[in-house]
Order: structure tokens, then sequence, then C-alpha cells
RNA sequence: GGCGGCAUAGCCAAGUGGCUAAGGCAGCGGUCUGCAAAACCGUUAUUCACCGGUUCGAAUCCGGUUGCCGCCUCCA
């Protein structure tokens, strides 16, 4: 079966035919490096993280690029604000960016261009657009001539008279219409700038996006990508930019995600409902703010809460709490490597088909405009086969079982590499959940545990009445005890 | 004003023409356990906002109604 995904310029879900067979080149619209970056980046960053990183699964060779815009008004008027250049502000704003994807666990692009680094390609591209009279020159600035390219609307399906009938466009006269864009702009006092034709400027927003995507993927490429509010006008923009440029299509595919909200609203500085994602971060594992964007679908916006967070934070728990199970029995150091699924026995070989069958299931779902939603229910459906698996009272660990647990674990961690959850070890991942919840929660970590101490030795004493006291007490501080034949485990409700 | 999206159980969420409407959380019953927790088994929507229509057949297609949201201004 054949990869499909919505394509917005078309409106449907296409098979995906890339221009060149087992590649695939990828645009996406990335920051403007002027503030931290806030949760509503980190789901579009883990979008096409997964993206990019399902078509490298899927055997494609990717190029992926995305930009840094490092030249902008907000970025001009922050270093302004500050006494110092744009440079120190967009490096700052990279280096924090990159410092926030690292740590969500997204991978770098192949290739991460700046606006800055690629003026002379812009100024190419808008003398060439002059030179087909798609442009006009007003006082040192450069105008987009709307009117003047054909297919102008087709990605955002409006037409632009519609749009002259809508209320709130701003006037400006020097444009000959108000819905022409700026492709140059003319340096003001304090403005960084470079030379043009057109006297000292700086360049238009869109035009950066045409151009390094033109130069790192080509005159066509296969994917472009970015938040759903970049469809009018940014990318529009640049369509017209590019096909009037070249006369041939620009991106012959492109993805869109949605929204995260809060309380129903869209997430925006001007509402100040912004949440951060270093101290998203803080609050809970990267894992789980993954696993609360993918369980639902790409294109559907998603409402961040603490109701919200707290499911995939539970989510996760099963997850990590059936890796940690089979952690426990591999590190019984019982050598199953001469072990095929050939020499499995009925009940074993029926596990291992049964756990084998994810894969296919995974791709099945990804395959379907990347349904990460569907796949996540896989995942679960495995883990719960898994469980029943070892801990069905005829269970047994042998060399064939610990390989089929061992099994269990490479094709999660499979999966798991292409949505960027698993990454951890469970161990790990318990001892940074129960830090970071303590901490919410203001509990101290010595306490719980010397308490947890105290009671293990009242239950080997077989006091029961004194470890029930304890565990009461520490469940009215939200400490939840798990005993296990060792040992006893804790974790925060 | 123009354009577009969404509405599925207590909550989150897949599913967009046809086997029993995924999965997670919460709930209930059971197994396990000193008792719990976790895990496992079973159970929880005759029904997909509402009203009409098309069809042998619709949550899925069409028309209308209601509600929520987004874009048209910087925005992932």
């Amino acid at each position: 079966m054949a990869l499909r995904f919505y394509n917005t310029i078309t409106n449907k879900k296409e098979d995906f035919v890339p221009l060149e067979k087992g590649k695939v080149g990828i645009y996406v619209c990335g920051i403007t490096a002027y503030d931290m970056c806030h949760i509503g980046h980190a789901r579009s960053a883990v979008v096409f993280d997964v993206i990019f990183k399902y078509f490298k699964y899927r055997g494609f060779d990717v190029t992926y690029v995305k930009n840094f815009t490092d030249v902008d008004d907000k970025i001009i008027a922050k270093a302004n604000a500050e006494g110092t250049d744009i440079i120190e502000i967009s490096e700052r704003y990279i280096k924090e960016h990159n410092k926030d994807m690292d740590k969500f666990g997204i991978a770098r692009p192949t290739i991460t261009p700046k606006a800055t680094e690629n003026i002379q390609g812009m100024i190419r591209l808008v003398s060439d657009l002059i030179e087909k009279g798609l442009a006009y020159v007003v006082d040192g600035d450069v105008y987009y001539s709307v009117k003047k390219f054909q297919g102008y609307g087709k990605l955002s399906g409006r037409n632009i008279d519609e749009m002259m009938a809508g209320a709130r466009i701003e006037v400006d006269e020097k444009k000959k219409n108000p819905l022409d864009f700026i492709l140059w702009k003319s340096a003001k006092e304090g403005e960084p700038w470079w030379v043009s034709p057109w006297g000292r400027g700086r360049p238009g927003w869109h035009i950066e996006c045409s151009v390094m995507s033109q130069r790192f993927l080509g005159e066509t490429f296969d994917i472009h990508g970015g938040g759903r509010d970049l469809i009018f006008p940014h990318h529009e923009n640049e369509i017209a930019q590019s096909e009037g440029a070249t006369g041939k299509t620009f991106a012959r595919y492109w993805i869109h995600n949605g929204f995260i909200r809060v309380n129903q609203e869209k997430m925006s500085k001007s509402l100040g409902n912004i949440f951060n994602m270093r101290e998203a971060m803080e609050r809970y594992h990267p894992e789980v703010l993954r696993m609360f964007m993918l369980h639902s679908h790409y294109r559907s916006p998603v409402d961040f809460s603490e109701e919200s967070l707290a499911d995939a934070r539970l989510g996760m728990e099963r997850f990590y709490d059936t890796l940690r199970n089979i952690e426990r029995y591999l590190a019984m150091d019982v050598d199953f490597s001469a072990v095929s699924p050939r020499n499995l026995t009925s009940g074993d070989e029926e596990m291992y088909n049964k756990i084998r069958s994810l894969p296919e299931r995974f791709i099945e779902a990804m395959d379907d405009d990347f349904n990460t939603a569907r796949a996540l229910g896989y995942i679960f459906d495995a883990v719960r086969v898994i469980n029943g698996y070892y801990t069905d009272k005829t269970f047994k660990a042998t060399k064939e079982s610990l390989f089929v647990l061992n099994e269990g674990k490479t094709i999660m961690r499979e999966v798991g590499n292409v949505l960027g959850l698993f990454m951890e070890e469970p161990d790990e991942y318990f001892e940074q959940d129960r830090r970071r919840e303590a901490e919410k929660l203001g509990l101290d970590i010595d306490e719980i545990e010397s308490l947890i101490k105290e009671r293990w030795e009242a239950r080997v004493a077989r006091d029961w009445r004194k470890a029930d006291e304890i565990r009461d007490l520490l469940i009215s501080k939200k400490i939840i005890l798990k005993d296990m034949h060792d040992r006893t485990s804790w974790s925060v409700a």
C-alpha cells in the first residue's frame, strides 16, 4: 500500500509519488528568532520530526530543510530595545531553540539555512519578478503585484475579489492593490540593510522561503510544510513568488499542522496564553508532551490542559512499565542469542508472531496520513499482549520466552524511534518522573524513601498494621506504592 | 463581511459508504496480592450535535439548523 497524506492544495488525501524515486525533499517554515519557543512551535516541530523520521523509516533518502528567519521587524525591534544588533538577538534565540528542540527529541533537519545567508539570492529573485512584470518598485520598496499572478489564492482557496470585499485589509498608499505584498523594504534609520538595485534595504518576510527552498531542493520539490496559520498569506505568497519566477510548480504537496489551544482558544501572544517549551518540559517529561501531541491527528487542534497532560503521562507510564518489566527479565542473564523464530514452540511462537505484527500495523496507520493516534492504539494493543504473556501463571523465563520478550522490546523501540518515544531507559524515566512530580507537590524524596524503607522492614516482620499505616500516610501525600517481590517502588498519583 | 474547519461514551481520541464504532483515562465485576498498587480477564456508545435527503446499506455523501473554533494583521 502506498503512503498517502492530506494535501492542503487539493484538499484531499493523495498517494505520495516523489519527484525522484526513493527520495523526498521537505521544506518547513521554521521560527523567527526573537523569543523563546512555545509549545506551539514544539507541536509543529514534532509533527514534521515524525514525518521526517517516518520517511526515513520507510527507506526514503530525505532532505529536510527548515529555515531560521533572522531578519525581521520583531528582531529589529528587540535589538533596538536592547541596544544591540539583530545578529546577537537571532543567534541567542536560535541557540535556545536548538537547546529546547534537542531536549524534546527533535532530530536536527538536514539543512537549517538562515535568511541573512541568502540575501543575494533574494535580490536575484526580486529582480527576476520585476523583469517579468510581476513586481514594481515604489521609493525603494518592491511590491508583488498579486493581480498579475494567475493562480493567486489557489492554496488558501480564496480569490482576490472576495478578499477585496473583506473588511480587514490595510490601506497602504504605495500599493497598487491592497493585497500586494512587500518583497523588499527600503531601510529606515536604525535598521539593518543590504545594498540592492533599489537602494539600501532588507527582504520582506515571504521571499526567503522561496529562495532557500529553491536553493536546497530545486524549483519544484516534494513537500512544503508549516503551521496552519501560514497558509495565508505566507505560503500563498511563496507560491506567487516562486511560480511567478519559474513558471513551474513550486511544492507538490502541502502539509499543515493544527494548533495548540488553551481553553478552546488558539494559543497566541495576543491572548497571552502562551506556554513556553522550557517551562512545559520542567513540568512534564518531553515524551509526555510528545505523547500528548501524537495522540491526536496532526491536523486537528489539541487542547493543552492539565487533564490531557495527565492522561498522556499515564499512557507513558503504561508503556514504560512494560518496558521496565521486560528489562527485569532480560537482566536474568539467560543467553537467548542462539534462539531463532524457527525453534519456538506453540505459545512462544504465537506470541512472537503477534509481536511481529506491530510494525506492519504501525505502517498501515502511518501510511494513512501519518495517523499517529491510530499507531499509538496499536502500540497499546501490543503492550497488553506482552503484559498478558509474562504475567500468565504458566510463564517461565526460558531462553525462548526471553527471546520473545526481547523482540517485544526491540519492536517497541523500533516504532518508538519514529515517534520519538521510549528513548529513555525505563528506570531513568520513572526516576525523572518521580523527581518532577515530587517537586510539583513539594514532597521530600528522601523522607518518602526512608518511610518506604521503614515500611519494608515492618512488612518483613509481618507487621501489617504498621506497614499499612505508613502506606496510608504516603497515600495522603499522593504517593502510590507498588510492592514487588524484592522491593517497593513508588510513584506520584 | 468573505473563506474554511470541527461536533463520536463521564473525559481524551481513531474511524469518512458495508464484518462486532480502534485505543487511552476514569468506573464497575473478577483473577492476582497479607491487604493494596500495577498487570491480566470481563464489562461500560443499538449509536456517532439536531432535522431532512441520496443509497440495498451512512458516524461516514448531499441540503438545512444549532454550537464551537480558525484564517483574512505578526503568528507553528
